[in-house]
DNA sequence: ACCTGAACACCGTTCAAGT
DNA sequence: ACCTGAACACCGTTCAAGT
């Protein structure tokens, strides 16, 4: 007497060429912004597509060429100035491109952490950056210090942000401020008494994050495109 | 008859109290930097201290909380400044110890970039930073955002560098260096026409990792401290 | 209190097979 | 060529049990 199976799975197979990188992609940014990064998962990224699991390994090796051509992805999302303005206005508009990216897509910002930079995208954007510093009469040496600077700072306060973002949710907001007044409150009152009342500046300068790295961007620039 | 069990594991039961937090802790800071974040595994970590897997359950509520004390410990080992020298020559000095850590720490940042900064050995470092901008002169809002913006810096400067060290490895230099060649040679030559010329300073600038950040440093602390 | 293995519900990926 | 499920070697964690 056969067993009928337990026929656990309605889906039915699927018909051919539903499937393509792009489809792939866009799934797999929904998932991650929806989501998360622990949540980007094979499995669950087929179940999103509406597909086996294994569909996906048709158009992509494995997990880390689809994390790889997410960032890809998203970094020719970010808009290149338009070209007009003074070098310095165009600098902070690319800046604040990559900025907002990163905002927006925090899960790729995590992704991108963990694994070199790959794609002709990303030089793209180095490359303006670059012709935007020597248009501002920086020395081609003095050009290539800066643009890594740029960069590295863009990063760590898109980073920042993220994490401000997260830790707000798990920590109630009081609770944040409450620990920073307790551990300013320890310091010996007669050496700097101002820092003391200074724990609501500390949780708004964390909290905006834009204007934050809008500060701190016009500090750096300063610093290196002083003549 | 009974059936003698395979007797896989010739690992004894180990005698009590053999294992403590601050073990624990040496042997998952110790798997980091060995061999990654990715091996930082339950099961990983027990064998490395020679004990079953669940075994630090009794010491740790699950992996979450040891990531949490691996930060908190590394971030505990920062030295702060001596307290002589200029305001400015020490905060460099932190800095620089900032970048140091998460430099010989690469798999450290990486696990603190996914989660909030919980630890009160973070809030010292902070402390000392606003300390020192206030005595360099800022007023308090002006001394938080600098504080932020440091910070920002540092995270992304050491994550740059950590992850231009993983490329290297996978990579070869000649790899790198012939891409961004190849790019910068598209650009219209007669636009900047120098450009195509600085393939060389740029993978120089990646890879000078601590140069390039005191560079970026020093130009930041221009903007932030100019009066 | 501290340490143990078995078991559970996951994960990425290999494989042989269907269409 | 494209999609499929079963199977393999992992993972974190729960659980009942040993000492």
């Amino acid at each position: 007497m056969t067993v009928t199976p337990p026929a656990r799975s309605p889906r039915r197979r699927v018909p051919r060429n539903t499937l393509n990188p792009d489809r792939i992609l866009g799934a797999a940014v929904a998932l991650l912004d929806r989501r998360g990064t622990e949540a980007l998962t094979m499995r669950a990224l087929a179940q999103e597509l509406g597909v086996g699991t294994m569909a996906v390994y048709s158009h992509f090796k494995g997990k880390d060429e689809i994390i790889d051509a997410v960032n890809e992805r998203l970094i020719g999302e970010i808009e290149l100035p338009s070209g007009s303005g003074a070098p310095r206005e165009q600098l902070i508009e690319l800046c604040l491109g990559v900025y907002r990216l990163f905002s927006e897509h925090p899960s790729a910002l995590q992704l991108l952490t963990s694994r070199p930079l790959r794609g002709d995208e990303a030089v793209a954007v180095i490359d303006r950056m670059l012709c935007l510093l020597i248009e501002a009469g920086l020395e081609p040496s003095a050009a290539v210090r800066a643009q890594v600077a740029l960069m590295q700072y863009t990063i760590g306060a898109s980073l920042w942000a993220v994490r401000r973002r997260r830790a707000e949710c798990g920590e109630a907001e009081a609770g944040l401020q409450e620990r920073i007044r307790r551990r300013l409150a320890d310091l010996p009152p007669d050496s700097y008494p101002s820092l003391a009342g200074l724990a609501p500046e500390l949780v708004t300068a964390q909290q905006s994050g834009r204007a934050q790295y809008e500060a701190g961007l016009a500090a750096l620039l300063d610093g290196l495109l002083r003549t």
